[in-house]
DNA sequence: GGTAAGATCAGC
DNA sequence: CTGATCTTACCT
């Protein structure tokens, strides 16, 4: 499978990368979790909880891009957080890297983490993904299936998967764009934001 | 040039 | 529930 099956709208890729494997520095890991953002600004997509949603800025130039690649932000202006750009290119679309099930290099995974913290957890939450994975800001806009690149990413054969509403948004809070695989202790807990309008009353 | 909000996480 | 910590985007 190859870079025009994530070229398609954020819901459709973000099905498409569950049970994905993740090839970070020296740590090699299962998708489990995932959230879709942006999608055409006009039609059935449009996301107010995207960085892409008011227009191309220098941050999310990215996800305009084609897809496939990768798009790192940081988040509350301490951890990195990873995409997966999707869409055509020219439309604006990522799927967010939740959570991960380390399957090699756990103890290079345990080192970037603070200590004591179990496996289940090396790479649960977007953050703390980046961190046990090597992910940097540096590494925005690499090709994420190159066989050079130093984050790759293959997908595998589509597994079933749970939807619900994304983790802490304000905008679009009841959208159910999450995405886990059913089962795995390494998906992160549900948390509204405190931000978001009660639900029901947005979206 | 100022500033408020944020796709988070861990520790009380 | 709160603090840490800083970049971005939007405002004047």
């Amino acid at each position: 499978m190859s870079a025009e099956h994530l070229a398609v709208d954020p819901v459709t890729a973000a099905r498409r990368l569950l049970g994905a494997t993740l090839y970070g520095r020296d740590v090699v890991a299962t998708v489990v979790e995932v959230e879709a953002y942006g999608g055409p600004p006009s039609g059935p997509w449009p996301d107010a909880a995207a960085h892409s949603f008011r227009g191309p800025t220098p941050r999310s130039a990215v996800m305009f891009g084609p897809a496939g690649h990768l798009y790192t932000y940081r988040s509350h202006g301490i951890h990195v957080c990873a995409n997966v750009v999707c869409c055509a290119d020219g439309v604006a679309g990522a799927v967010l890297l939740r959570a991960a099930r380390v399957i090699d290099g756990g103890d290079v995974a345990e080192g970037r983490r603070r200590a004591g913290i179990t496996p289940v957890a090396y790479a649960r939450g977007p953050g703390n993904l980046c961190e046990a994975l090597g992910i940097t800001l540096a590494d925005n806009g690499i090709d994420l299936m190159g066989r050079r690149s130093p984050i790759r990413l293959e997908l595998n054969p589509r597994q079933e998967g749970s939807a619900g509403p994304r983790v802490g948004v304000s905008q679009a809070a009841d959208r159910a764009w999450r995405f886990w695989l059913p089962g795995t202790p390494e998906v992160s807990n549900y948390r509204r934001s405190p931000r978001a309008p009660a639900p029901g009353e947005s979206d």
